[in-house]
DNA sequence: ACATTTATTGAAACGGGTTATAATTTTTTT
DNA sequence: AAAAAAATTATAACCCGTTTCAATAAATGT
């Protein structure tokens, strides 16, 4: 590597570790493009000739987290379909030691989302995802009766759109794991084989139960925040009102 | 009403129409909150009043947009499986008119999306799938074993999920619509009756097979763009080879 | 009619992302 | 060692959303 890269890599990585540090102790420093060069000993030109903006730095701290993401979910010693719902969890146990670090990192992501942003979030794991239910229907868990491709591009879909939806403050991690099994036993349930179709309805049903017991208390406490307006409070009311619990068949 | 309600109504009207105006000739004037109070006809402080923010306006152009769709969706007279498939397609016929204005609305809204974003445009639609799963239930089409709020949340997601990502600049409208058709039809076969169960396995081949002659033709546009990182390309170039068509069984 | 409440106005300011430019430093080439 | 090329720096500027605040206008109450 020659002295050029090597000090350009240097300072990216500088931005990148400051990056990090402005993210974690959040409050007394906010992530501004200034505040980032200045910690990172750089000029505010910098970052701009390096990455090329704000939003490029953060997917790059993303990226650095969805490789080990998907390193720690290849190396669970569980079966293809367990390992499906082992991501969400995965996420959430990931993301729950520091949540704000977390959560202001994928909303500023997908803040000023150019069309990139979502595609570059998306295109990554994608392949694992493909590789997984592969791997599955080879295993006679799941049928090969639906194009692969689009099927793992519809389970990547499902588990983003909740993970978006948790850094926006909208679901607890609880909530976002629920919802994506429940989401993933449904989808699968679709493709199911004999061996596997007991254990997805099981799953449901878990998954179910779980949202249920989340459901009347995050629509409660949002309620007596009381910074909503008055027709979305109606709207909550009327949700609340109308949950009623349906039993198993 | 009081003279000074009333000519706050014609403020508030007056700057969603210059909202609406502003959105849809774009390129010429920016959509800026300066811009926005000058062809109002309004000081750059009496949006701030009337609304609060900038994406309030822009939430509020989305709900009457949201009460036109609702509306022409009920007026349908088809069954109530078919009305659920028909509520991408309904977006879909309504944004080719003119996308890039929607287009502009809804990124621009799920812009700096604060907390109340994602929930303001989720709860309004909710009760609307909620009552149609309840019809269908009723009328045989569905099984009452899932708890009912909870798959209308999952319906409501699946669709905002994917208009959102055509709002992104990542999907065609044909491809929304079969994403969701795709989708809507994997969830529902987990609950469905023999009463439709074939009608929705029918469809999932349908909206697979419209998906999969968008895949690679998507895929090859974005690789030829060359605004991509080489990472990026090299993922592409890696989903494109490995697209296999599987037949029905 | 007069006083009071209420809302709009104009203008400045703040912090933010981003860009442009000229000067400077560092690396490579010769 | 000197010349050429490349990257970083400092600085100012631009547009943006938003807030603040005194001045002003309009509507309401008496």
């Amino acid at each position: 590597m020659s002295l050029r890269e090597d000090s350009k890599a240097k300072r990216r990585e500088a931005i990148l570790e400051a990056a990090k540090e402005l993210m974690g102790s959040s409050q007394e420093r906010s992530f501004s493009m200034r505040n980032l060069a200045d910690l990172a000993n750089v000029s505010i030109a910098t970052p701009y000739n390096l990455f090329g903006s704000k939003q490029a730095i953060l997917l790059a701290v993303l990226g650095e987290g969805q490789v080990r993401f998907e390193q720690a979910l290849e190396a669970l010693d569980v079966d293809e379909i367990e390992t499906l719902f082992q991501a969400p969890t995965l996420v959430a146990a990931s993301y729950v030691e520091n949540p704000d670090y977390h959560r202001s990192l994928i909303s500023a992501v997908y803040q000023n989302g150019g069309p990139d942003t979502y595609f570059n979030a998306s295109i990554s794991p994608f392949r694992l995802w493909k590789r997984l239910l592969g791997r599955a229907t080879k295993a006679g868990l799941l049928s090969p009766h639906v194009d692969a491709d689009i099927f793992a591009a519809t389970f990547g879909q499902l588990l983003l759109s909740h993970i978006v939806q948790w850094a926006h403050g909208l679901t607890s991690l609880d909530e976002m794991e629920a919802h994506v099994h429940f989401g993933t036993s449904l989808i699968l349930q679709a493709i199911a084989t004999d061996k596997s179709r007991e254990r997805l309805l099981l799953k449901m049903k878990d998954a179910e139960k779980e949202l249920r017991s989340h459901w009347s208390v995050g629509l409660s406490e949002r309620l007596q925040r009381g910074d909503l307006d008055r027709e979305t409070r109606t709207l909550l009311a009327d949700r609340l009102e109308t949950s009623d619990i349906k039993e198993a068949s």
